[in-house]
DNA sequence: GTCGCTGCAAAACGTTTGCATTTAG
DNA sequence: CTAAATGCAAACGTTTTGCAGCGAC
């Protein structure tokens, strides 16, 4: 038998992440995280890639791909896509983004960074991602993983609909 | 205080869908709700919609469009690609067949038909997917839903990771 | 000088669409 | 006769790739 507070099930968070108060010393430590990951591989922390790094940190949303490459251009207007969709990819084999699903077209990039795990609620109508985070659900999660005799890598749980203002308009 | 069994927490299925018993009266039966929607919609079950359908029924894993189409052609050749994808979102649309989604790549797809919602654990070595669910899951992701005023419509729990097989071919 | 990195453009990929033609009631 | 349905090929949006040139150690 399993018992458990009624209180401590859900958490939610704010529909982004909470900028840590010394941000300069944040995004001195993903930097350093990225460049560890890199040097190790026998890359280099190059100009761009530090930029594109440093859009993520400012993002208060969950960016596509273009989006990060908008911001990028506002920074460096040589850098290309490519190098773009390159970077997320070795942010993403480093562990600092996640890639969550949108609704269609293209994939959207978090920034994982330290923040625990959580999973998201997608808006249909205005894209809205809102985060939350369950212990029990992943306590649950985590028992079929067992019996299943899986080996988990990563997952993703993402609940389509509308968000309470979107429902609102609506009626 | 919540109380429940240790036992009760979470089913796995086979990796596929069973088979019903009376294949062809769950076939007829699939196919008039196909054609009740239609009909709804001012449309038709062609040929070509039953053929896709039947497809569906016969097969025993989750397919992507491409290997619908394959299937589909066996029975008729002439049928094109486009008529696939038209019709699987028709079959969407009226809830008979729910899409995955895979690791990357094509979108998946299933006969949901009168199953019991399940979520997905997927390997990423062989693609396999095992079926799994948990009420009590649900449970907690009902309340994080209501807690955030989030009105859902449907959503998706995939777990990427190693099935036991591929695990054990590792080590 | 080497090897990684880059931007560009082209290719690849899965999916959707426009259109002329066929089909069904 | 009309409206829907089809197959084809072209278009689409996103992501990946090939490649020649650039740049850092």
């Amino acid at each position: 038998m399993i018992r458990l507070r009624k209180d401590a099930e859900v958490t939610l968070f704010p529909s982004h992440a909470q900028k840590p108060a010394d941000f300069q010393h944040w995004l001195g430590s993903l930097r350093g995280r990225f460049e560890d990951y890199l040097t190790k591989q026998g890359l280099n922390l190059t100009k761009q890639r530090e930029t594109i790094l440093h859009c993520l940190t400012e993002a208060d949303q969950h960016l596509t791909a273009e989006q990060i490459y908008d911001q990028v251009k506002k920074k460096d207007a040589s850098i290309g896509r490519a190098t773009v969709f390159r970077t997320i990819k070795l942010l993403q084999e480093c562990g600092l983004v996640d890639e969550i699903a949108s609704l269609r077209g293209s994939a959207k990039f978090e920034l994982k960074a330290d923040r625990p795990h959580h999973d998201h609620m997608i808006c249909v109508e205005c894209g809205r991602i809102l985060e939350f985070q369950s212990p029990m659900m992943e306590k649950f999660q985590d028992e079929a993983i067992r019996k299943q005799g899986f080996t988990a890598l990563w997952h993703r749980h993402e609940i389509f609909g509308r968000c309470k203002l979107c429902q609102k308009q609506r009626s």
